[in-house]
DNA sequence: CCAAAAGTGTTTGCTTTACACCCATGT
DNA sequence: ACATGGGTGTAAAGCAAACACTTTTGG
């Protein structure tokens, strides 16, 4: 029986798409890179895939040793196979996209290496190989699935006022949409309950604190937004 | 610069989930193996994937030179690595799904290789491989994507009645709708229209011909069957 | 007491559902 | 004329959109 990874194949590889809430700004990671090709330029985070690892394996990989993130969200997006998409060969990736909580992100924002910078999606710089089209195409992954499954939660702290919801849906999906209508759809979809506090400290009236429902809930629904 | 397909890198293959519509079931074309492993068993068709090829050109070589099929609707899966999927190594595979109309399976129904079957979708023997979770993930992302793309014309031939349409429908979302609302529908989508023409023959009234308005559509649209 | 932002309910209009009748053909 | 399946319209219900007032805090 031939040992099929000696075959002229195309090399794999994975590359990151990792997005983050702060600032009211959806972000994404990217890494300067410090070799040719693209040397100085901004890319996504990406590795090639090892013969004993899945491809969930190698993107962990990434994001614990590169990123310092562990235990996130995290999917397969597609499979990206231009011929030239990478200057030194015949590269297929698939990409992936990861998303951090609040908690996490400010968790390891100090050890993050002066390499890596979060940048809001609406200030993205110059990107090498394709990871322009591979961002693109994440977002527009996220702006659906947003509206069918329980996945803004994975971007926001356990707890989460009804606005700061509202807030990141609004960023994801690059329109704003009316307070009373907004509570009501996400209420009546049924995974978000109040825990009981309130979001005190501000300059008027507190804000009711919610939870994601991760126990009795239909792990799929439709938003209309 | 190093040769970067010279690592020891996971194998690449492509697998084809191809679909096609008859006696008013859909169907899979399935392949009877030759070779160990699975010998004498089902599989989807697949190849791995060459260094100067394409994702989507080793999908159209495996259509073109194994099921004798050429230009049909063609679209990416998902890509699949559980680590033995494959008992001959490490191979990871992206599955591609495939639509062939009506037209063009009559057409080469004659020329199909005798190792080629095709198999209603509610009668799929024991699959090779991982073969049974692909096609799942094929039929799902149909279903899903038949009531927002206009990708069930591929299925039927160029010119079709709104009963054959809707039969297609209930065949791909596996419950029966009403003509009535269905016709609606269909219609205020805005992406068919009638060639004036009238299916004849039959014993009774006669079917209005519509067909697919390739031109002045919104690419995109959202049904609610 | 004023400004700012959070919480709540109601009315209006549209979309979806359910459903019944007429029409064209072959036998 | 009758059986079969295709074409059309309408009334009722459910859902989404638009919108105004009250509440709670800090200054």
């Amino acid at each position: 029986m031939p040992a099929f990874h000696t075959y002229k194949n195309p090399a794999l590889a994975t590359d990151l798409v990792v997005f983050g809430y702060q600032d009211k700004a959806l972000s994404v990671l990217l890494l300067n890179r410090k070799e040719a090709p693209f040397k100085n330029g901004w890319t996504l985070p990406g590795a090639f895939v090892g013969l004993e690892e899945t491809l969930a394996e190698a993107c962990r990989r990434i994001l614990d040793t590169k990123l310092g993130l562990r235990s996130i969200y995290l999917e397969q997006l597609y499979t990206f196979d231009t011929p030239n998409r990478d200057p030194r060969g015949r590269v297929i990736s698939v990409a992936h996209f990861a998303l951090v909580s609040q908690g996490k992100l400010t968790a390891v924002a100090g050890k993050m290496a002066n390499d890596v910078r979060w940048f809001p999606v609406t200030d993205i710089p110059v990107l090498g190989f394709d990871h322009r089209q591979i961002l693109s195409a994440a977002q527009e992954r996220l702006r659906a699935k947003i509206l069918y499954q329980p996945v803004g939660f994975e971007l926001l702290d356990e707890n989460f006022t009804m606005p700061e919801l509202q807030d990141l849906y609004e960023c994801i999906l690059g329109h704003s949409i009316d307070r009373r209508n907004f509570r009501r759809k996400i209420l009546d979809a049924g995974f978000v309950e109040l825990t009981g506090e309130k979001k005190e400290g501000l300059q008027n009236r507190p804000a009711d604190y919610y939870n994601f429902n991760k126990k009795l809930l239909p792990q799929h629904f439709h938003l209309n937004l």
